[in-house]
DNA sequence: GTTGACTCTGGAGTATGGTCAAGAGTCTAG
DNA sequence: CTAGACTCTTGACCATACTCCAGAGTCAAC
């Protein structure tokens, strides 16, 4: 199987397929003489495995911390579930921030009614200005 | 006001200062012969804005369209609300991919109990690569 | 053996939001 | 008048995850 084949494959680009390579995260199973890189369904398995651990919100940081653990017989399971568990953490706090966001820009948008109004009686203007809205 | 002055009050670095106004985002009072940087209220405020601009999720370049809005009194509350709405709208968005995340990973880890396994064994590496899990 | 599709390397560029450093000039208090 | 704190510009650099380009080489089919 060459780069592009893999490439539909996955269905992600072949600069893409190089870019991880360079980052350490998949290897072609042999290079030719000519350069041309060749691989399998294993090195395909792995390609995948990378893009769906992306789909977690793994950072290829990540993923390269983690494939190592899939390929150990050693490792266990557990060593496995702490990064799961620290990125499940991660994403929490995300949605926590975002939610933050989402609170104050909804009860920005339900002060503000009368659409016509100049932007000088703007609530939304207001709080960004820091104002308080008027009592 | 210098630019030292504002950094402090606005707790923003002096760099983030200079850079915002290279970003065309906030502008000094004026500047003297020697180049320092004079700042005033006014300029303070609009710092301020673009910082809780920036809080409530706004880009940089975003914020630089919100600006022109705030500082035109022929600006309708409704322009800004609109901008507002799609904001929101992003941080839906995101909140949704995130809570896609938290949910598979939950899936996940509530699978795995056996810390203690082999990773040939681990469910959440399975499903990472493509298995499905066990019946 | 030639065409056309494919692949190679190396390096640059994209977007975002800054941060840092060098070397020079400025300001103010004592 | 000098020390020490501050500020100036320019330009490079950080992380992230790619994407694109040129110019050259390769491969398979016909």
């Amino acid at each position: 199987m060459l780069i592009g084949d893999l490439a539909k494959k996955a269905d992600v680009s072949i600069d893409t397929i190089r870019y991880y390579e360079r980052e350490g995260l998949i290897e072609p199973l042999s290079v030719r003489e000519s350069g041309y890189r060749e691989f399998d369904e294993t090195t395909a398995d792995r390609l995948r495995f990378v893009i769906r651990a992306k789909q977690l919100g793994f950072s290829l940081k990540e993923i390269r911390d983690l494939l190592p653990l899939r390929d150990d017989p050693d490792t266990t399971c557990g060593q496995v579930r702490m990064l799961a568990e620290t990125k499940l953490e991660d994403v929490l706090a995300k949605i926590k921030v975002l939610q933050a966001m989402k609170k104050d820009l909804t009860g920005l948008l339900k002060e503000c009614t009368d659409t016509e109004a100049s932007v000088n009686a703007c609530p939304i203007v207001d709080a960004l200005d820091g104002k308080e809205k008027k009592p």
